[in-house]
DNA sequence: CTGAAAGCGCTAACAC
DNA sequence: GTGTTAGCGCTTTCAG
């Protein structure tokens, strides 16, 4: 049999039709066992598949979309850093993703700005996407694009986007609610803030769980401080903090701002947690071995993301139909040695024991 | 509020022969138009374009692909992991393929089996790619997967038998080289090195850089320790280490596992970098602001993204001729309170400020 | 259960 | 400079 060479030398890729003449079947009846589609026989279905890897033979899903209008493809718009929360997130997308059928497009804006989540939004319609993930959108004005596929947007609130948009999140208020309750527990008066840049969704919900917390005890709500999740900017919020002796407790919205903030506390000779409790959010592992052990709220990515793609397909392949109810995701508190007790006034207090405790956690529903 | 705005009840999408008639002019110009082809008056041109914004026109790719036989995307195999390494070359690779024309599409393969990444490749190579990323490949036996699009190995030496492979790397073995040597010109005797696992080609590359800097002076080799990234991995080695009153140098391959390593050693009662100095890998921020800030060298992943995916870009357009020839990529060195001389043998030597020296570094070619 | 025909929306050659 | 004619490889009708 001659075999038509391609350039580079190798050998034209095999075609549908290669394989139905292999099996001695039309191509419609290859389609059908590619396809999964029922009602071809066990025998006819098992010569198919044979003669498919005999010739190495690959679909090519472009023919394929062209001809269903289905890309089997999911984009994703993700922000362009490095960081431990950003990237578990993709990371938790990507696994979700896997096995669902689907393949990943992604596009990474780089500063979230409207016209870049357009143009990124704009080029995976263009490549051809089912559905369209924004990973933690941020808060500005309107995205000046017309989609006609479903949206997911992951870590924004409810009640957001446009006609066919669903949405998931990690539950950060929830999170953000523990972390504070925690530090009250501990006996402190209030808890001081460290937010995100409040452009962010993931940001301002964690502050809305703080406020939540601090006003459920009638606490006095200090005045927010706003990062912009790098050490740096932790630090440089903490010289400021470390000034104001009334601060005994303070929830940072991410656990590098946190490990910033703890730096310049130390330095500024106010001890933690022995002086001032502090709390991440996160819960990146490294962070149970530097001194002292971070305490913090480990983000459920994993099953923010499954949830999140389970309601994204179903507005994909049921559009008419209710979508899965939301269900509660897990807050997992990880108290390791940056908290502790206030400082009793008499300043005589219990010396909190800077402990080895690597990662005892307590988790809640 | 990022918000998408969409359209519930969607009309058919305009397609090239709407535009063109809008424009009055056939099919085949619209299409020189939108690729950028010449010999189109300028007139037609701007014809054509404001009939397809009107229309709100959106190319449609799985028709461009399979007529034209070129995707215009680029795939690739990444590491599950959200470890900061990783996750920073994925966001370099995303970030040097932005503007190049091309697409990505991003399959991750989660450890890194020859199975896992012949899945994976499978998959990328069914949706269409012209060309195939391997980020941080593993060593391990052949992939069993027919590739015949290029593939560029990001931090490996080729490893499928495909004749079109190239690679391209962070220069790992010279940033190992690096820092030991900086342990050496510190005047500590020799220095041990915990390895990432030895199944990774980033792992290997140090471990070789870390014995050509010793083998060029001549100086013991002691044996290698192996960790899995992980800072608890650190950690457990710096136990061993700990016990050892001949370690006063370590050269840890990455970050994390650093941190973990130092902790062990502290809590053994080994002051570093009083006792022992430890030198990481990578280059995360965040560990200028831990107790003691961490010394370490920062791996140019941008650098590196953008030289690799120039030469796989070539390869893919240009197959018959050389690629690029490869420059040399920065190593920096940033040198910040983990590492100090080695402690006098009367134990009265010079106290090592452990200074606030946040990122104090130095650079070379 | 299986097959034959007719496109999906675009680009590649060639004509004009 | 521009238009015409064929497909790209698959899935969809709709017959058998």
């Amino acid at each position: 049999m001659t075999r038509v060479v391609g350039r580079g030398g190798s050998p034209a890729a095999p075609r549908s039709a290669d394989v139905a003449q292999l099996a001695g079947v039309s191509r419609k009846t290859v389609s059908r066992v590619l396809n999964n589609e029922p009602y071809v026989s066990d025998d006819v279905r098992r010569r198919v598949i044979e003669a498919a890897e005999e010739l190495g033979y690959r679909l090519n899903n472009a023919a394929r979309t062209l001809a269903s209008g289905r890309t089997c493809s999911i984009g994703v718009v993700a922000l362009g850093t490095a960081g431990y929360g950003t990237a578990s997130l993709l990371v938790a997308i990507e696994k979700a993703v896997r096995g669902s059928g689907y393949a990943l497009r992604v596009v990474n804006t780089l500063d979230g700005e409207p016209d870049d989540i357009a143009a990124a939004v704009d080029s995976l319609l263009e490549q051809g996407v089912d559905g369209i993930i924004v990973s933690e959108p941020i808060v500005e004005g309107e995205v000046p694009v017309r989609v006609d596929v479903p949206v997911l947007f992951l870590g924004a609130p409810p009640a957001f986007g446009g006609s066919r948009a669903v949405t998931a999140g990690v539950g950060a208020d929830l999170l953000a609610r523990a972390a504070t309750d925690h530090l009250l527990e501990l006996g402190h008066q209030t808890v001081h803030h460290l937010a995100g840049p409040l452009r962010w969704y993931a940001a301002r919900d964690r502050v809305e769980g703080w406020r939540t917390a601090l006003a459920a005890r009638g606490r006095h709500q200090p005045p927010l401080l706003e990062g912009d999740w790098s050490a740096a900017s932790g630090y440089l919020a903490g010289r400021e903090l470390a000034a104001d002796p009334e601060v005994t407790a303070v929830f940072v919205s991410g656990d590098d701002m946190a490990i910033g903030l703890i730096h310049a506390l130390t330095e500024a000779g106010r001890r933690v947690p022995h002086d001032v409790s502090v709390i991440g959010f996160d819960g990146n592992p490294v962070f149970a071995y530097v001194t002292p052990p971070l305490t913090t709220v480990r983000q459920p990515f994993d099953a923010a993301a499954r949830e999140g793609l389970k309601r994204l397909i179903h507005a994909i392949e049921e559009p008419d139909t209710e979508g899965p109810s939301s269900s509660d995701l897990p807050v997992e508190l990880v108290v390791r040695a940056s908290t502790a007790p206030p400082p009793t006034s008499s300043s005589a207090g219990p010396r909190a024991s800077s402990s080895r405790s690597h990662s005892s956690q307590r988790s809640s529903a």
